[in-house]
DNA sequence: CGTTCTATTGACTCGATTCAAACTAAGTGG
DNA sequence: CCACTTAGTTTGAATCGAGTCAATAGAACG
């Protein structure tokens, strides 16, 4: 964990899908940040409220969320280090979905007013700020695909591989392996599923060879065979080649 | 249709959501739009293009949708007039999505560099974008929550619910009943259902007594009981009550 | 008018859910 | 260090929502 320089992670984030100007990091730089350690499972933001606050993860996962029913959740997106999951109260007043921790995770916090602040005269860093929620769109419309066409097998494949490649992005995954503190209900609620259905595809993804899967850990031993199974096709995170010049 | 201010429609809707300051109206007012008719199913952009031009939805139905496996399609949002469909192509090189006219539409072109011009020298008007991206991405998450956690009947609600307000917003939709020129294998694409049962399920609404459909033409004869149905809240679309000062 | 969409219906099948129950791992407190 | 508890995984059986296939009916259109 970079402490000090909180932002590291998010513009190599960044870096992965643009030629990120320095006016812009240098305004990310100078943003005022409040590091806070979360406890598994504590809800950051809830659904309604209006947050006073930007969030910048710095370590562990968080996951967007939304309750239906009462009792049924839908995790929306699995956010990791470098995400910020909810730019988006700039400007909507009103969170429309919950913001949790995955498991333990480290959260930096922004003033509103701060980064408003900063917002108002740089049209690059707005610019920034919309790509990266077009990003965000694109990950969503691709999970739209996701849960109305995909059987079950191929939505935990295909959810395996989107997250697989974005924790690379980040230095986060190793060619072949990387750790999720999760637990199948949350992996079965991401993909429309229940508990009981997400187990059985876990065992057959192991039967079929392709992964080795610890709950926590996830070794991909075939990812060809992998992102075949899930359909993916990684064109919809937008990342550009140019990557590698910008890794810190 | 308005083809003298193209951009009325777009600003009408815009107001629904937020203050458009007047520097943007005029910068878009002053937007060079070539406006074409579109024939039903034609496609406007294909996946996998790097587009041109940015269009404006003026008259019909738009929707964005992807195939996979070859043969089955997900329809991931339909686009109503004042829509923007395509902005993100100002920063993603490469649409990962298809965009085709639903009935017969009339859309307008803007020259991308034109748009890039514009929003080259103004932070109001990458705010205005950038809002209406955050727009299409809560849009985007609430169909998550609809194909992951609802059963057909209430999807095909939802979805009747959503399109109903959002054509009543841009004064496309009276109290109780609006138009759109899709065929039932439309709506069955958009809530991942099969044809067959989509059938099924909009027999069950009429039986009901809560909506009349007559393919195009539908009348919502119980809205509030339609909304119970559909799970329907509208804050996810984020209008805001300032709205009717706005209206043209 | 015949051709082509689109809507509708019925019978059968299947993927996924539900409801338990059993099993395992991981604490926690005595 | 063990009994007890709790969280998470695994299993089986019964059921159900939705899909598939195939045929029919109706509307629209040249």
């Amino acid at each position: 964990m970079e402490a000090g320089r909180p932002f590291n992670r998010v513009l190599r984030r960044l870096s992965a899908h643009l030629l990120v100007p320095e006016e812009v990091s240098n305004l990310l730089g100078n943003l005022p940040v409040t590091v806070k350690n979360v406890p598994p499972n504590q809800c950051i933001v809830r659904e309604g409220d209006a947050p006073t606050h930007v969030s910048v993860v710095l370590d562990g996962y968080l996951y967007r969320h939304k309750m239906v029913n009462g009792s049924q959740r839908q995790i929306m997106s699995f956010l990791v280090p470098g995400d910020m999951p909810d730019l988006q109260c700039l400007f909507l007043k009103k969170l429309d979905h919950s913001l949790s921790a995955l498991g333990p995770a480290v959260v930096g916090f922004v003033p509103l007013a701060a980064v408003r602040d900063a917002a108002q005269d740089s049209v690059a860093l707005n610019q920034v700020f919309w790509h990266q929620t077009l990003i965000d769109a694109a990950i969503f419309q691709e999970w739209v695909i996701n849960l109305g066409q995909r059987d079950a097998l191929t939505r935990v494949s295909h959810v395996l591989c989107e997250l697989h490649l974005r924790l690379k992005v980040v230095g986060l995954a190793r060619e072949d392996r990387f750790s999720i503190p999760w637990i199948q209900a949350d992996l079965a609620d991401a993909c429309g599923i229940s508990t009981v259905h997400a187990n059985r595809v876990v065992q057959e993804l192991r039967r079929l060879g392709v992964v080795e899967w610890d709950t926590k850990r996830i070794r991909i031993v075939n990812g060809a065979e992998l992102a075949k199974l899930g359909d993916f096709r990684a064109d919809y995170l937008h990342y550009v080649e140019r990557q590698a010049e910008f890794v810190s």
